[in-house]
RNA sequence: GCGCCCGUAGCUCAGUGGAUAGAGCAUCUGACUUCGGAUCAGAGGGUCGGGGGUUCGAGUCCCUCCGGGCGCGCCA
């Protein structure tokens, strides 16, 4: 705007709309520098060809022009070297925000999406073949995370687990089971944890019965009901961590409801199939992989990436425009085969996006510690939870990009996770409530009674100005996760949130007798800052209390 | 060999092409007898793996080399 009259005032010279930069606005990390600054003068310098602190100072001239007006966010405007136009928010702004907050405190730090999707978000998937160990941690925290950022940022998400509960892995549980039931030496290809044995012992008559009937199919009987307990064990582990799926999707219904067999008719009619040493197969080729992947074997059996291309038909049948896949890093070969098909079958590539996290090394005494179910040496996520706690765990894996790999020392953890910053930050809501305790007794309250005027008497004030400030930018910083698809910028943001308010704390008394109207202001502004911390917790699925 | 990811403080990690590269932990020095000391104030600690390039500006983008992880089955 400030551009456009610059322009028409002839303080700045006409630029075609092709060359014209884009308006680039964004929060300096230096706080001197103002609440909003802009590099446009800088964008501009080539086009307008004049010197980018000469074009910021008109565009500021403009822009103070705006801050004289009633009414107007905008508070001072200044230039700084080469060319950054910085911009400081009107105490009205802010007055309005601690106002927003106290109205509507569920809506807060809930940002509509300029276009809703309706997402499908898979992860954990680990097969039911024994219980999730710390190696499926990361999957379900990550996958937990995104899930909750995406419904801040307006989307309707859905968490789904897909499991295998039929095949090699189902039949090898199955003779485990079978064998120790049966008192007969364990196959070479046995599960051997302790659950094997526990499943065992439980087998329900009735199932066991059956198995035994003359011509059965004792491992498979047994297999699928061990399979199940599993899973159900699996389910409970889950919602141990807050984690609640609201699809689970068996591999075997894919075939059972004709899913792959729509995903081959769809890749047929594209052309994209063929047929190869009485395999067939999919031209992945075309598509820029570097070679064909088959989809149903020579021996007539269909490969995991047949299951696969069958899901991708079903979930887009139920509506989603979204696929979000969440794999370990170890996944990374099959990402470009399964977008290809998905691109053949004639839906959007985009539409269908892989998450891949980078592996968990964990380690105990300096060795790494094997994660195999077979051999059944393996930490549940149940007894890493039972040590470090929910809150911490889910603290640990939010404030980390997915990317990097992790060396998770179990023993440094346990000791860590008392000085995990989320303590920090539950302390400081844990302190506000306190503060209103001690504010009810006092007979004072925010909110009710204070206008807007006072608010912004009591912003005025250094200490005030600061912590609002700060609680101000909780819903970009929700729609900033949900755009990058992580979540340590929450776990910054409510760290340092916390910061703020222990500062205020000490430079300001709330509670004070003497001066009730301050005081109520000043418990406006913390009970917003309440609000907001407990609206970031709650966005990483911990625990907000009211005392510790 | 080819492909993807990673390399930032002693440790664990942030850092959508912008201003003096940040935080927690660890280390060191301090703090008001009033609202919770699980707190606060301060200090030390960096050739952003190396080298080129792109531009007003590079930890960020491109190339290359080094180091690490993971993949390259008609396995699951």
């Amino acid at each position: 705007m400030a551009w456009g009259r610059a322009t028409a005032a002839g303080t700045l010279p006409h630029v075609a709309t092709i060359e014209r930069p884009t308006v680039e606005i964004e929060r300096p990390a230096n706080p001197e520098h103002g609440d909003l600054s802009s590099n446009l003068a800088m964008k501009l310098a080539r086009p307008c060809r004049m010197a980018p602190l000469r074009i910021a100072e008109a565009l500021a001239a403009e822009l103070a022009a705006d801050a004289g007006r009633p009414g107007s966010i905008i508070g001072a405007v200044t230039v700084a070297a080469p060319g950054f136009l910085n911009v400081r928010l009107a105490d009205v702004a802010l007055a309005d925000v601690v106002g927003a907050v106290l109205a509507q405190p569920a809506v807060w730090g809930h940002v509509p999406a300029e276009t809703p999707h309706r997402v499908n978000v898979e992860f954990v998937s680990a097969n039911p073949t024994g219980p999730l160990h710390i190696g499926n941690a990361r999957g379900a925290f990550v996958g937990d995370l995104l899930c909750r950022v995406l419904e801040a940022a307006g989307h309707s998400v859905t968490r789904e687990y897909y499991f295998n509960d039929f095949g090699a892995q189902v039949r090898n549980l199955g003779a485990s089971v079978v064998a120790i039931r049966r008192g007969e030496p364990l196959p070479e290809e046995a599960y051997r944890g302790a659950y094997v044995g526990d499943l065992a012992s439980e087998i329900p008559d009735d199932v066991w019965s059956a198995a035994e009937v003359a011509g059965a199919d004792p491992v498979m009987i047994v297999g699928q009901w061990a399979s199940e307990r599993v899973r159900a064990g699996i389910e409970a582990s889950l919602a141990h961590l807050g984690v609640r799926f609201d699809v689970w999707k068996s591999e075997g219904s894919l075939y059972r409801d004709g899913w792959v067999a729509r995903a081959v008719e769809r890749l047929e009619a594209a052309g994209a199939l063929f047929q190869e040493d009485g395999a067939l197969w999919f031209r992945s080729t075309a598509f820029g992989d570097d070679k064909n992947r088959v989809v149903r074997k020579s021996n007539g059996d269909w490969t995991y990436f047949g299951s696969d291309i069958g899901y991708v038909v079903e979930k887009f049948s139920r509506g989603f425009d979204q696929l979000i896949y969440i794999w370990g890093a170890d996944h990374h070969g099959t990402v470009a085969r399964l977008r290809n098909a998905a691109t053949a079958m004639g839906y959007d590539r985009e539409a269908v996006q892989m998450i891949l996290m980078a592996w968990v090394r964990f380690i105990r005494d300096g060795v790494e510690v094997s994660m195999s179910k077979r051999s059944g040496e393996f930490i549940t996520l149940d007894e890493l939870l039972a040590e470090i706690g929910v809150d911490a765990a889910r603290w640990f894996f939010a404030a980390r990009g997915h990317t990097s790999g992790i060396d998770f020392d179990i023993e440094l953890a346990k000791k860590q996770s008392a000085e995990n910053p989320v303590y920090y930050v539950q302390y400081a809501h844990a302190r506000i409530a306190s503060i209103l305790r001690k504010a009810a007794e006092a007979g004072l309250a925010p909110g009710a009674a204070v206008g807007p005027a006072a608010l912004t008497g009591a912003l005025t004030g250094a200490p005030e100005a600061a912590l609002v400030r700060a609680l101000a930018r909780f819903p970009e910083i929700v729609e900033d996760a949900a755009a990058a698809e992580e979540t340590h910028g929450i776990t910054a943001f409510a760290t340092e949130l916390a910061t703020e308010f222990h500062a205020f704390y000490r430079d300001a008394r709330v509670v004070d007798p003497a001066e009730p109207e301050r005081s109520a202001a000043r418990l406006s502004i913390v009970r917003a800052t309440q609000l907001t911390l407990a609206g970031a917790l709650g966005l990483l699925g911990i625990s907000a209390p009211e005392a510790m």
